[in-house]
DNA sequence: ATGCTTATGTTATATTGTAACACGATATCA
DNA sequence: TGATATCGTGTTACAATATAACATAAGCAT
């Protein structure tokens, strides 16, 4: 979550190596609690993603799979590993870009706060805290039950920002 | 906006002919101000949009434009509405539905915040005030520059809840 | 009328996601 | 050890959403 670090998680020079094995050793923790396997395609699948900041589309995910292999994997595979990662909380699926990014925290309430680069496609998971009361009151007034919040904020990075002249 | 209102704007017998003929009136005079046309094409599918305060999708508009007619309207000539009507703010594309609603103010600052029902599909626009501030120290904290928000919670809303059984 | 601009028609295709059923691996139990 | 139950994957076909590219028509300006 940015709101609990010094530099945004994606920061262009961040140890992102660091980020991967964080991601694989949650995800085999949290297989471990919840009794599910992370099966050589859900690993792979997972590792993909995790391979940037970027939100990635299945199809892409399936044409990375396919490299050196004989044979291409089918769509119904990777959605099935998708749907499994999503399930766990251990992705996101970004919905204005039908793209799926890492979730750094799954234990969390599994809301899906984003900011997201219209440049360069990063995309920021950011603390839903700061917005709960606004949730809490809307909740209210509305008589809605909220079970699910996403929330795509999408604009400049920084580092865009900055290398560009606009 | 919900919070300017006694009722939830999609109140189950609200006086919806009324939502109709605002929305169609906004438009005209939208148009007339940024010197765009409201073609009979555009002006029937903000209709059928406007039939009720649920998301309808594109195929769908497609579908209920072929009623009664002879010829097929292929889907460019729904996509290039959609798009003119998205331009305009006259209606929000709602993402995680690949579906489209009706703006009912297309002068405010045109983000996207909604109330969408899982069972019924109703789907509630609601002021994006209350979050300003979040966003606002968001912006600050991540340096990111934020040019679009996008907001779906998504539950239950009242009715479903006061006549299911859950 | 002539051209200019904008909107629509038309055909084909791209992109994203599922249904349905077959096969194989692994776990469990007799 | 073999029956069998469960889960994950393979395979084929298809559904649903959206766009590219080019042709035609309609409105407007000279
Ligand atoms: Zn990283
Ligand atoms: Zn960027
Ligand atoms: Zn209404
Ligand atoms: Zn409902």
């Amino acid at each position: 979550m940015l709101s609990k670090m010094d530099a945004p998680a994606a920061h262009p020079d961040h140890d992102h190596q660091a980020c991967i094995d964080a991601a694989l050793n949650t995800a085999r923790e949290l297989c471990r609690e919840k009794q599910q396997k992370l099966t050589k395609t859900r690993e792979k699948v997972l590792r993909l993603i995790w391979d940037s900041h970027r939100p990635v589309g299945a199809y892409t995910i399936m044409d990375s799979l396919a490299e050196g292999e004989q044979k291409r994997i089918a769509p119904p595979t990777v959605y099935r590993a998708l749907d499994f990662l999503l399930e766990l909380g251990l992705i996101h699926r970004i919905n204005s870009l039908n793209a799926y990014i890492g979730c750094q925290d799954p234990s969390h309430e599994h809301h899906c706060y984003f900011l997201i680069c219209t440049s360069c496609n990063l995309a920021i998971e950011v603390d839903p805290g700061g917005f709960q009361g606004a949730v809490g009151k809307l909740q209210k007034n509305s008589g809605f039950d909220i079970r699910q919040q996403n929330m795509e904020l999408s604009g400049m990075c920084q580092h865009c920002l900055e290398t560009a002249g606009d």
